[in-house]
DNA sequence: CCATTGCTTGACCAGCTGGTCAAGGGTTCC
DNA sequence: GGAACCCTTGACCAGCTGGTCAAGCAATGG
């Protein structure tokens, strides 16, 4: 399952072929289809998995930590190790989201992510800490934040994960302009 | 062309046959090989073309404003006016993206409106508006906002183009801690 | 009136796809 | 021993793919 991530990461998911992926594997194509219903279910499975192990590092990391505002830079910074560490994933995460087949996959687990990082805010703007705004929108801004920054300075290495993670976590809390300005 | 971006996005680009598009068309198959070497090609000239269709969107809002800040803003404005109004081939940048055979031909475009945008924030760097740190990195921070927000928010029709806009400059210039916070 | 040119057609092809299945090991248990 | 079970094999298949091409059509120009 791990090496079939990576070849449809690095050749595509159509373009990669059952074939393909059993004889990398060294096995008869019989044994794919004894474990999985179909390509399709297999690639359903490691986006499941993928989800289910990045929202278990997040949650990780959170557990111990009560002020929202660091808890949600607690989870910026725990994604984006993570998302170092399985860059194949991310890319696989990318294309799942436009395809119809695979996009509700990854809905479900994106709305719970949403959904934490989204109560964070809210505890955050109720202590006065974050400026009030529509939470759910804030919670994009910062996925999104984290997303691109992952996809484009790691995918090019021209940065260290930690590096990246600091300035992510600058910007989504201070923005541009930094504290004191209009 | 139009009328293959749209199913491109609609159904994926390998699940899309030339077939498909000629009978939806209705055509015959030679005629697209006369006009389009290959498949390929076909999606690589919708690329380049909606690519270069969104920057010139960009340029012109950008044209008159000298002030590197509300150069900023105004180009967050734009793109997503322009996603919302082509989310189909949002769509599909978002697939180039990870297909290894299209990937090259974004990064071109992108890179161009990354050396723009990264421009401005030196610019406000400069002036002081902006505080010291990374262009290179702020600027993918800001892409992200815009792409993610766009994304997420316009598929599911949850608010207006502008809407939309007004939450995403707020947000990358004050991020969420707003004016006056450490 | 015919030749040339530019476009259009759709039957056709080789190649590859996801998926099946009869056949054959290896273990385990009686 | 042998039967039952689980796993594995790879040849095989129908169906569809991107792409070709001989043939035909309409307009133009001489």
């Amino acid at each position: 399952m791990d090496f079939a991530a990576h070849r449809f990461a690095a050749g595509g998911y159509h373009p990669t072929s059952v074939a393909e992926i059993v004889q990398g594997l060294g096995v008869g194509k019989g044994v794919f289809y004894w474990y999985f219903s179909s390509k399709e279910e297999l690639l359903a499975e490691i986006l499941r998995e993928a989800q289910l192990d990045l929202r278990r590092a997040q949650r990780a990391v959170i557990a111990g930590e009560p002020d929202p505002v660091r808890r949600i830079e607690m989870g910026i910074r725990s994604s984006i190790d993570w998302l170092d560490a399985n860059r194949h994933l991310a890319t696989l995460f990318q294309f799942a989201a436009t395809e119809t087949r695979f996009a509700p996959i990854l809905r479900a687990s994106q709305e719970l992510t949403h959904n934490d990082l989204t109560q964070h805010v809210k505890d955050g703007i109720i202590d006065g800490r974050i400026r009030d705004a529509d939470p759910a929108i804030l919670t994009l801004a910062i996925l999104g934040v984290v997303g691109n920054l992952t996809r484009a300075f790691l995918a090019t290495e021209r940065a260290r994960a930690d590096e990246v993670a600091d300035t992510a976590v600058a910007f989504c809390l201070q923005g541009l302009l930094g504290p004191g300005q209009a």
